[in-house]
DNA sequence: TTGAAAGCGCTAACAG
DNA sequence: CTGTTAGCGCTTTCAA
């Protein structure tokens, strides 16, 4: 009568109920041995002796139990899933960095949270909160949180944050990215380079591609003297982000409307590119010969453009599971050697310059 | 010595440890109320006063109070989050809806767990169970589950389902999607009525395209009695899934080789279609004088293209955000009246056809 | 309306 | 190596 601790024939204490879930007590019981050896069954196989582990797996599998990651959450302080906050998923430009970050994440047994904050950072608060809420092991957040407020709440919050996409000298934790600021003046450079004296930008008007188009135009001004001194002077046509195919074409014949001579275009977006490249056949307009078109990316299609388009190769693909890694060691308790990451880019030569 | 029970100024017990992040108790005892008073006047402001209201907010905005949602989803077995899973990310094809996924989920408060099952469902197993470990209300599925062992998992863990992008007689829950099938034949009466009789396809070989074009290849037979009965009468390149423009490009040319003859291509993507527009351009084929190209998916740039793309329109959006309220609908207690739906697709006449 | 008690299902921290 | 004891931070349930 005092102890019900038969472990065959319970009184009838907590039946587990037909239909319920089982619990880590449901399979303990049914293996004959603590739940927590069925937690370290589990989760670490090497600290139980081979017959409880053999038992529990038999347990296991026989009832279908499947532990209850929120409860494991709760408990241990770690929830094995990550945050990501990209702009916009329809951009397609990040795809390659969430589909490294993905993979980079499950295949340590993390799972990613999705999250899309729009380009005009209106609901990126809420979405901070949703985040912060569930606990993530980490945040990767796609360019740099620039709201004040945004910064404070992450940083209190104490969870790791990777910040892509982009450079800054005061990242909030950690950082892989490259400099919008450097490709502009490259891009500038090339096409100087290459002999072109009238040349233009088609550029989408979030925060990255302004900072990175603001340097294009001041290095032509440079390498132009002639030009003068106002930005003005390299005809621009700002389209709103994400950036189309549509808005390549588009933007082509607003360009050449203001400016017939242009013979350069440098385009936010190897879509975008793809607009401009299809304006040009349709104007009769030929690549490379009158006009050089550089987009930005390196998506796959973009090699088997016609002409191939030359483009600034991000790697997106490193920049995400570096991201996952730098996470993951950080969310282990291991020593992150180099928080700060710079992978560059590379401007790609083919046949569109 | 009995109770320390009083509010003001507790002996010593469990003083909110510095830097630790502030839990419902601190909230509690910083507005002076009990912590489920915290708890309702955080999620139902109208069933407290409001006094009380008042009193938690200020507490809550003054020390940056954000609920633990794994603790709260333990507690009321409600996660708040929905997965999805989808073949790959990098296709594109399936970015509208996650999309329209997000967005209707985050307006109502759920934020979305995405997996990449890979095309081959290798990985599909280990994502199902961390996945069904998270105890989501929800799970969206890109296709419906081929395998028995998942949908039984699936089944078993009482998680509300949808699948989607495809139909069945057999759903494991809810369903939102289209007849691969009926695109087929659609497709072919649509050319074999625009004059077309040396039809070909372009096919991924994941199993929805496959079926796609095996009703394609039928139906075109069909209407040409001539070719006889074998579907091998039918051209037909299959390529690897993901597609992409190049496989557009190398599949023409694969196609022209075993018969120069043929006058149209049904591509089963719209890159692809892509492909197959530039590699007859860079041929001296004219679209769609003698070769008519139709597309699958309707994307954003596919009425931009030269010529503008003719596709088989499935709109992304719409499957998003029904799989989304069907969801909470299900998560929140209310009826669902109509669990499976089919979505339909039109074919998008433009000129490349 | 408000509060107190009792867990949700798991694991950290100790003992044995 | 294994088990016991306490929670993790929240919400359900019931009583006041």
């Amino acid at each position: 009568m005092e102890t019900p601790a038969k472990k065959d024939a319970p009184a009838h204490p907590r039946k587990s109920r037909k239909g319920a879930t089982p619990t880590v007590r449901d399979v303990a019981r049914l293996a004959g041995v603590a739940p927590m050896s069925v937690s370290r069954a589990l989760n670490n196989p090497d600290s139980v002796s081979p017959e409880i582990l053999q038992r529990v797996r038999e347990v296991v599998d026989r009832v279908g139990y499947v532990p209850n990651l929120l409860a494991g959450g709760l408990a241990s302080k770690k929830s094995r899933m990550v945050a990501a906050v990209v702009p916009t998923i329809s951009g397609s430009v990040f795809l390659e960095m969430v589909q490294a970050l993905t993979d980079g994440l499950a295949a340590r047994g993390y799972q990613l949270m999705l999250g899309q904050a729009g380009y005009e950072n209106s609901r990126e608060d809420a979405l901070l909160e949703a985040i912060i809420g569930r606990r993530p092991d980490g945040v990767v957040l796609t360019g740099i949180m620039r709201s004040e407020q945004g910064r404070r709440r992450l940083l209190a919050s104490g969870i790791p944050v990777v910040e892509t996409w982009d450079l800054t000298d005061s990242p909030i934790d950690m950082l892989v990215g490259f400099s919008h600021e450097q490709i502009g003046k490259a891009v500038a450079e090339y096409l100087h380079g290459r002999g072109r004296r009238k040349i233009a930008a088609i550029s989408a008007d979030d925060e990255r591609a302004v900072r990175r188009n603001r340097q294009f135009a001041d290095t032509v001004l440079t390498l132009q003297p002639g030009l003068g001194t106002d930005r003005k002077a390299v005809p621009t046509c700002v389209v709103p982000a994400p950036t189309s195919l549509g808005s390549g074409r588009t933007g082509l014949r607003e360009l050449l409307a203001r400016d017939p001579g242009i013979d350069a275009v440098f385009c936010s977006s190897d879509m975008m590119a793809q607009g401009v490249l299809l304006e040009a056949l349709a104007l009769g307009i030929e690549v490379p010969g009158q006009l050089a078109v550089v987009g930005l990316g390196d998506l796959a299609f973009s090699r088997d453009l016609h002409p191939p388009l030359t483009t600034v190769r991000i790697d997106g693909t490193a920049i995400g599971s570096i991201a996952a890694s730098l996470i993951i060691d950080r969310a282990e308790g291991r020593p992150v050697e180099a928080p700060v990451r710079d992978v560059g880019f590379v401007i790609v030569e083919r046949g569109s310059s």
